[in-house]
DNA sequence: TAAATTTGACCTGC
DNA sequence: GCAGGTCAAATTTA
């Protein structure tokens, strides 16, 4: 781990303490008014250190400091798509990326998928996301959803680049599955955006009806539950040396 | 019929 | 050479 990845790991531990400080300020208020919003909020915080944390002692986080690269074929290099062959592009680098571990897809942005791809070691193949409004608005915004393994039924999000299209969320985890319910009666419509992202487009075998329960089911304590899934998914990254010496309890709150 | 998804081939970085 | 990321034709869906 160099100089910068250990300021930065320590930078997001003591961000995560004072998440965990402000979490017992308010932990009394939110029973009082009985409002889930700042517990939510704390589970937000949290789960964002998490992820940084994640991606931080994962064996490729060295690919999120690398510096970014320029456009494909930049420079004087021209597509030339030769009879059977593809345009010019360049494999993408981590650009303004972010990661999330969440038990949903969903994002309220509107996502059509682009490719598949089974993964070295992992039963569960990637799948490739572009904004919807990539060809009207040219919106560079990318995702990659992967099922994890530990059998928690979440998924490890990625995200590449920010949305420029004029298109605004139609939901979100912060409270935007009240908007979903409302547009929707049935489970095809997790939004009024043109195309959202099932479960079953990561994993074949969740069938619709699972897809059905998932905002009924939502955690009526988030923090707990998610606490839980980091435990979980904790020993998995943990079995695999992901985590090097860092305990659970540097990772989430006790 | 347009839009979304699937899937095999192509391309790049390591 | 391999694994992962992207393309684009074929297929499916609404």
């Amino acid at each position: 781990m160099d100089i910068n990845k250990k300021e930065l790991v320590e930078t997001l531990t003591k961000g995560r303490d004072s998440a965990k400080k402000l979490q017992n300020l308010l932990s009394q208020k939110v029973d009082d008014d009985g409002s889930a919003s700042v517990g939510d909020l704390v589970t937000e915080i949290s789960q964002s250190f998490y992820g940084s944390l994640l991606v931080l002692n994962s064996p490729n986080s060295s690919e999120f400091s690398r510096v970014p690269v320029s456009s494909p074929c930049s420079g004087d290099q021209i597509p030339t798509p030769a009879k059977g062959r593809r345009g010019c592009y360049k494999r993408r680098k981590t650009i303004d990326s972010r990661m999330e571990v969440s038990d949903t897809i969903e994002d309220g942005y509107a996502w059509r998928k682009y490719g598949q791809k089974e993964i070295l070691n992992s039963n569960f193949p990637r799948c490739y996301f572009r904004c919807t409004h990539k060809q009207g608005h040219g919106c560079k915004a990318l995702k990659q959803v992967q099922k994890l393994e530990d059998g928690s039924n979440m998924f490890h999000i990625i995200y590449f680049g920010h949305h420029t299209c004029p298109h605004t969320p139609t939901s979100s985890k912060l409270g935007g599955f009240d908007l979903d319910c409302k547009n929707s009666n049935n489970h095809h419509n997790m939004s009024n955006s043109p195309s959202t992202i099932a479960k079953d487009h990561i994993d074949p075998s969740i069938k619709q009806e699972d897809q059905s329960n998932n905002v009924s089911s939502a955690p009526s304590s988030p923090s707990l539950v998610w606490k839980e899934r980091l435990q979980d998914e904790f020993e998995y990254f943990k079995n695999n040396d992901s985590f090097g010496d860092i305990s659970f309890d540097d990772i989430v709150f006790s």
